[in-house]
DNA sequence: ACAGCTTAATTCGCGCCTTGATTTAACTCG
DNA sequence: CGAGTTAAATCAAGGCGCGAATTAAGCTGT
């Protein structure tokens, strides 16, 4: 029956005071009558507010505005080193951590391989613990100085002790691992939140209100993250699209399902599907480059098409759903469909989807690269950071 | 970039006075204190609220609770006459019009017949505004005592001028015609939304956050309600799902599609299927008694499994899209479907989707009767009093 | 170069809110 | 019937945002 926080008058200062903190973040360097402009505080609240934060060190005042004919606008940023944020990506095959500062500039990153098949929950924890304490040192920046970690595990983050998706990986056994390790405040969300966040914090098109990002990947499954109708900031994982029912009763898929979007439009679907069309290429290729070649010609046999078009219906399906200002094709398998004929997905994806949200709907390409996802990791603290 | 409205501190207290007002109203009568306990507010906050209330004639004490030592708790209560809520149903073949006081006992009814396919929007505006004047007449309610109408239209009410679904339609004319025809306040929604928001408020299982419904009735489509994280009364639309794509290539859907999950499982897609199978039914029956007769006995054509398989994957896709708390399944289609083998339904809803996501949700036939639209559409303007 | 103008930022008093403490009200029980 | 107990109302205190007034800091034209 509880629904906002914000019942106290005390309570409502601090949530103007993230507010403002959030605005400034997003809109660089602004002057104190933007603040206010944007966020409908008074001046007289913004001037207070900018008052504590600056005598926190959290906010810095840095050049002004030229005047022209009154007193000049100062510009007031977020002190990049106030703090720092720090994500890590935990893939099958290697673990990433990147440091940022607040203005999201990597200081340091480290890379650690692992063999996710035979290495368990431990390794993962100690692996990361000390990737950790190399990017601290290589950036000289201190624990304390640290806001929190952010950390992007594969397959689903729902808490839950039993039942965990492989055998020997655990992710609540991570996170008690890693408290267990340091002192810093850890948040959590799955590989293909943390993409999605980095897309919508820092891809194109920017903080468009309602975007979904659908991801595809082998080793990423496919996930959706959407940005709140408020903006920004405010994004909240929603669901996993990769299992959708595409074509009952059809392939099987590794999740036990039959006719799932993932069992055919995922890298090694892909492939598959090619080779039973009549499709060649080297049992031994790795899935990467295999892929790009089918993508660049895939030999008269129609799975590019066919590939488009599952994809586009799975989209359209996203689109009656969700009804999303904006819909972010990512993940390398995405990149690599979209950028071959993105056309051909749209079309698909309109075909499969009420004229109407369609209509409201653009689909772009995600425009970053696979490196971000560290950076979309910190994002998690970083966001609750500006929260207050 | 602005997220919360209670910015300055009378809006605080607007905000409270809403809350409690809410909280109030759904837990029917209560006392001071339990109102206290259940937004958090203090007593004194509590009391000074309420004394506004009472004075304004929105709340009234009604009874107290037996003292055991101490002085008696006053019991509280939303006046039910205070004001009055309208709902209207607009099906393909009527017009339903319900008036309601604030405890949402229905006062007067009243019903028009129209021909969707030969009569205009401006027949339809003429009937509700004629059936509005009626239900006041009956019910000898003044219209300045009526908070608000709430209309429930067939297909989508999304906002836009040009292209509406069918021809002789137009969402937009009627909403025109109708504030030209009434001063009272005004809300739409689909004719879903308000099935949805029926279920939602007075349906079983009652206030579970995080609900949706899917609705599945040969007139009405389907569609989804999502009550938020909040709770009750902060219900939002979110989408159709009627026509996700379900077996790619399929069966061609009235909408231009194909394999669409209405294609399947609609009240005419399942006789057609039916027929195909070979079953027999007579070629001018009546959709409803003949899709009872199917369900009931589908002559060992498998068709009714298929069905329930069908359903019960696009549930499986909704389940790991949205995550919900709790799938209603509603709509005559669906309440038939789900008497006959819900557990078939949930089997096939459980192999289509995440484990867990399953696991953490709940699937349950609707138990409203199908005169529960106009009560639906009746908590637009409810909702929209309680948020002040 | 300097008054006069213009605009930014700060300061100040007001009204409003919630709260904990205190007081009053209303009932039970021995 | 008075002591005890609990509910509700009242009161004073502390905070917050806002508009108005004030101060700060540049331009501009002669």
């Amino acid at each position: 029956m509880t629904q906002r926080q914000p019942r106290t008058v005390g309570a409502l200062g601090r949530d103007n005071r993230s507010l403002l903190l959030r605005s400034l973040y997003f809109s660089a360097p602004a002057s104190r009558q933007a603040l206010g402009a944007a966020t409908g505080l008074s001046a007289a609240s913004v001037g207070k507010v900018v008052r504590e934060l600056v005598g926190e060190g959290i906010v810095t005042e840095d050049g002004s505005l030229d005047s022209d004919g009154g007193r000049p606008r100062k510009l007031l940023r977020v002190a990049p080193g106030y703090g720092f944020v720090v994500g890590v990506d935990v893939g099958e095959t290697r673990i990433r951590i990147g440091l940022f500062d607040l203005a999201m500039t990597e200081l340091a990153k480290a890379d650690r391989l692992i063999d996710s098949r035979r290495q368990g929950t431990e390794t993962v924890a100690s692996r990361i613990l000390a990737g950790l304490t190399t990017v601290l040192r290589k950036s000289a920046v201190a624990s304390d100085a640290v806001l929190g970690v952010g950390v992007g595990m594969p397959g689903s983050v729902r808490r839950t002790p039993e039942r965990t998706e492989s055998p020997g990986w655990n992710p609540v056994l991570l996170e008690q691992l890693l408290s267990r390790g340091t002192d810093l405040p850890l948040h959590f969300d799955s590989r293909a939140g943390i993409t999605g966040r980095a897309e919508l914090w820092f891809g194109s098109g920017g903080e468009t209100p309602g975007t979904v990002v659908a991801l595809l990947g082998s080793d990423l499954g496919a996930g959706v993250v959407f940005g709140g109708p408020t903006t920004h900031g405010t994004s909240t994982g929603v669901g996993e699209f990769g299992h959708t029912v595409l074509v009952a009763g059809g392939r099987p898929c590794r999740c036990g399902s039959r006719g799932c979007l993932e069992a055919y439009v995922g890298a090694e679907a892909i492939l598959d599907r090619f080779r039973e069309a009549g499709g060649i290429i080297p049992e031994d290729a790795d899935l990467r480059p295999a892929l790009a070649a089918i993508v660049h010609d895939d030999q008269g046999t129609g799975v590019l098409t066919e590939t488009h078009r599952y994809l586009g219906a799975g989209i359209g399906g996203l689109i009656n759903l969700l009804n999303p200002a904006r819909v972010v094709l990512g993940g390398w398998v995405g990149l690599l469909l979209g950028e071959r004929n993105l056309d051909a997905i749209r079309d698909a994806a309109r075909r499969h989807s009420l004229k109407h949200s369609f209509a409201t709907t653009t689909i772009d390409l995600c425009s970053l690269g696979p490196d971000a996802a560290t950076r979309g990791a910190a994002t998690l603290p970083l966001e609750h950071f500006l929260n207050g």
